[in-house]
DNA sequence: AAAAAAAACAACCGCACCACA
DNA sequence: GTGTGGTGCGGTTGTTTTTTT
């Protein structure tokens, strides 16, 4: 494939953009659309390359993009799906609105990848640094099956992904926008997509079968009955696939996230380090609606029906009263917030908090029926799969 | 008040993918 | 089938701002 040295001709100019050109490219854009971005930077009389302007329009300039502080609820979605899909930006800014990804990525590599080092959980992995978890042979067939699940899903989310391609292909056919790039509008452009065809999604089967799967063997044991029933749930699963290839590390990723959280919450050790100022904001997350002393119970909470419909961050404040995202979080910050909000909270850690051996498998259930719910609520042709 | 260090932000670079000729 | 142009994406670097000493 040949590659166009776009920014390497001279003359050219770098750096940073002055509002002079800045409004020379908004001035262009409006009236004209971006077109090709090659050409545009001569025909709006800028000494710039075409993906310089494109990346200035895009990260910046576009008149859709909120700027500022990241919200509380911004945060933990960003964390969550990059639990989830890794440092997939592009597919985490399709559910952040009006933030792009390379905002996304910059505040996670400036603040949050921090965070989550302080609190001692590796930010690439999400896995707690001093992992103690795999020690017994019930919890390695666990995570090795949880790993089993998280190859499926990948694979599932990697056939989702041509779909969306397709679905896009079409979408574009019925709507042509001036300066409307992928990566923060894909979420629009799925909208249109959704609108446009009425066929329910295809991954649907798979996903309800997999999801019927918990219930089915975690239920029968009880969820009280220990670890047994969960391992042998998991050995029900076989995965259909494992041809992967980005999925890989999703897989990694998301079966270690599985293993993270429910180790955290199992080992109940570590605790928060966080700064003065976020430390209220945590606390606060944690206070508002779910008790924060139990994670537990913050897991059961996610269950929720499955045709919930598209997800967004508004979504998901409502998704079972609002407790999925509180929730969904709070696996991730159990420990830290168990201690930091106990106190305030006057909730004692001696119920389940996450520290009893009985729940462990009922919270991975819980667990990966959130991530399915997380899934299967997002818009079926989402470019985030 | 000044210098140094750290944090935050903006932009660039290069690879990969896709469409089209 | 192959080459090329256009674009998206993730990683990285450079610059600016803020905080600390």
């Amino acid at each position: 494939m040949g590659r166009s040295p776009c920014c390497d001709k001279v003359g050219l100019k770098k750096g940073p953009w002055t509002p002079e050109e800045d409004q020379k490219l908004l001035a262009y854009i409006e009236e004209h659309g971006h077109g090709s971005w090659r050409a545009l930077p001569t025909k709006a009389g800028l000494q710039r390359c075409g993906k310089s302007c494109r990346l200035r329009w895009t990260n910046y300039l576009r008149p859709d993009i909120k700027r500022g502080k990241f919200s509380l609820q911004e945060e933990q979605t960003i964390i969550q799906l990059h639990a989830l899909l890794g440092n997939r930006w592009s597919a985490i800014a399709t559910h952040l609105p009006k933030r792009t990804d390379n905002e996304i990525k910059n505040y996670w590599n400036t603040h949050l990848k921090k965070r989550l080092a302080k609190m001692g959980i590796d930010p690439v992995t999400h896995k707690p640094k001093s992992d103690a978890l795999l020690s017994s042979d019930g919890q390695s067939k666990n995570a090795a099956n949880l790993s089993h699940m998280a190859q499926w899903e990948s694979a599932r989310l990697e056939a989702e992904a041509r779909l969306v391609r397709e679905s896009k292909l079409r979408s574009n056919s019925f709507n042509h926008h001036p300066g409307t790039p992928s990566a923060s509008n894909s979420a629009a452009v799925g909208a249109k997509t959704a609108a446009v065809s009425s066929s329910p999604p295809v991954y649907l089967d798979v996903l309800k079968a997999w999801h019927g799967v918990w219930p089915k063997s975690t239920e029968g044991g009880g969820s009280s009955g220990g670890g047994g029933g969960g391992v042998a749930v998991a050995g029900d699963l076989e995965s259909p696939t494992s041809t992967l290839s980005y999925s890989e590390n999703a897989a990694a990723v998301a079966s270690t996230a599985v293993i993270d959280f429910v180790g955290n919450s199992g080992s109940c050790e570590g605790g928060i380090i966080k700064d003065e100022g976020d430390q209220q904001e945590w606390k606060g997350m944690g206070s508002s609606t779910q008790l924060p002393g139990s994670f537990t119970s913050a897991l059961h909470d996610m269950a929720v029906p499955m045709d919930s419909g598209a997800w967004t961050p508004e979504s998901l404040k409502t998704v079972n009263g609002g407790h999925f995202i509180e929730g969904f979080t709070e696996l991730l910050l159990s420990n830290s917030t168990n201690r930091t909000l106990s106190d305030t909270d006057g909730g004692g850690d001696s119920d389940n908090g996450g520290c009893s051996g009985s729940d462990y498998y009922e919270d991975n259930k819980n667990y990966w029926n959130s991530i399915l719910n997380l899934v299967n609520s997002s818009p079926y042709d989402s470019p985030m799969f």
